[in-house]
DNA sequence: CGGTAGTCCGTG
DNA sequence: CACGGACTACCG
């Protein structure tokens, strides 16, 4: 264990410590302190067994890892119109395991090579537009779980779209995401856990991704709350939103996670009443990647060819899509006529 | 936006 | 010769 994670450990669960004795009891925390203080020098006199550090901090988001599973248990953002928006792309970025994830305990990218599960974001790059660094940060494995490619580039990267799209409307908006290992029934009625593992690390494949998204005000207050457990397969546009919204509770036991100590959410309207929980339907979905690769495109030719798939899928092309298009087309051209005058 | 995979090429 | 990084092509 390094030096690091053990104080960052250390300075992580004194903190959970303290949130816990300010809601219950007041002697909560000397007692606790001194009777572990005292245990270890009676029971764990050869140290006190470490699950490595509860917290992980980045730039633009924060994480609890799991160090069995190689997935996190939960990662949290909080994000504005700003954070969504700017100049960052993953173009230059590859999936990494954590430098502050132990070797031993991290998963690395053989293990998602040809699993048949896709690397899913919970902290997605989308998030992260403001700060190539921040965004190269999401690229650490410890923010990643194997999630069916289907589902990651479909349902839930509509839903992280919505999420970002609430930005517009509201002043921030708080993000917990993360894996679940559900049971589901056996022949004989009985409940059960299962779940693939990948790799030589043996990634814990989850069954359900679940996101909290909390709302809040102009005055930055919290006012609305939408918790969502979603099947980790493929979600089709037949299927909304909503048949998937569970109530918090549901999630916190799911996980066994108080996602915010300090805030009532009881208190909160339902995310779902105040906004819509609608998220892209089909011809708007396609609409909108073909914007991303007209955008995305570094020569005529890719360029041209994503300008097709809008005829070939039937799409009227937007005013983003014509603008884009000539700005780019304009921009080869010219690089083209400097090239012959060299 | 979200991803995978094939190919080429340098390295130990 | 196997492996990993970089670059390209591709898909929903």
């Amino acid at each position: 264990m390094s030096l690091r994670s053990f104080l960052f450990g250390s300075v992580a669960s004194y903190a959970s410590v303290v949130v816990y004795y300010m809601v219950t009891d007041k002697k909560a925390l000397p007692e606790s302190s001194s009777k572990l203080e005292s245990a270890s020098k009676s029971i764990l006199t050869h140290g006190i067994p470490d699950r490595g550090p509860n917290i992980q901090v980045y730039d633009n988001h924060v994480l609890s890892y799991d160090q069995a599973k190689k997935t996190p248990i939960w990662v949290a953002e909080r994000i504005t119109r700003e954070h969504v928006n700017g100049p960052a792309d993953r173009k230059n970025i590859r999936f990494k395991p954590d430098p502050d994830v132990p070797t031993r305990f991290s998963a690395d990218n053989s293990d998602y090579l040809r699993s048949g599960w896709s690397r899913g974001h919970m902290s997605p790059a989308g998030d992260n537009k403001y700060s190539q660094e921040a965004m190269s940060q999401s690229f650490y494995l410890s923010n990643i779980v194997p999630q069916n490619l289907d589902n990651n580039a479909g349902f839930w990267n509509r839903l992280e779209i919505y999420c970002r799209d609430l930005t517009q409307r509201y002043n921030a908006v708080t993000i917990f995401s993360g894996p679940l290992s559900l049971p589901s029934p056996i022949e004989d009625g009985k409940l059960v856990v299962t779940y693939p593992v990948i790799g030589k690390n043996q990634v814990a494949v989850p069954t359900h991704l679940y996101k909290i998204i909390i709302v809040e005000d102009k005055n930055s207050k919290p006012i609305g709350i939408g918790s969502f457990i979603v099947p980790n397969k493929p979600i089709g546009f037949e299927h909304a939103l909503t048949e998937y919204q569970v109530p918090l509770d549901e999630v916190e036991r799911k996980t066994g996670v108080t996602f915010t100590p300090k805030l009532d959410t009881s208190g909160l309207r339902d995310l779902c009443e105040i906004d819509s929980c609608k998220l892209m339907q089909k011809g708007d979905f396609d609409s909108y990647f073909i914007g991303r690769r007209l955008k995305s495109a570094n020569n005529r030719q890719t360029l041209e060819k994503a300008w097709k798939e809008l005829d070939a899928k039937k799409i009227t092309p937007t005013q983003y899509h014509i603008d884009v298009y000539k700005q780019k087309m304009e921009e080869f051209k010219n690089n083209e006529r400097n090239k012959s005058e060299e």
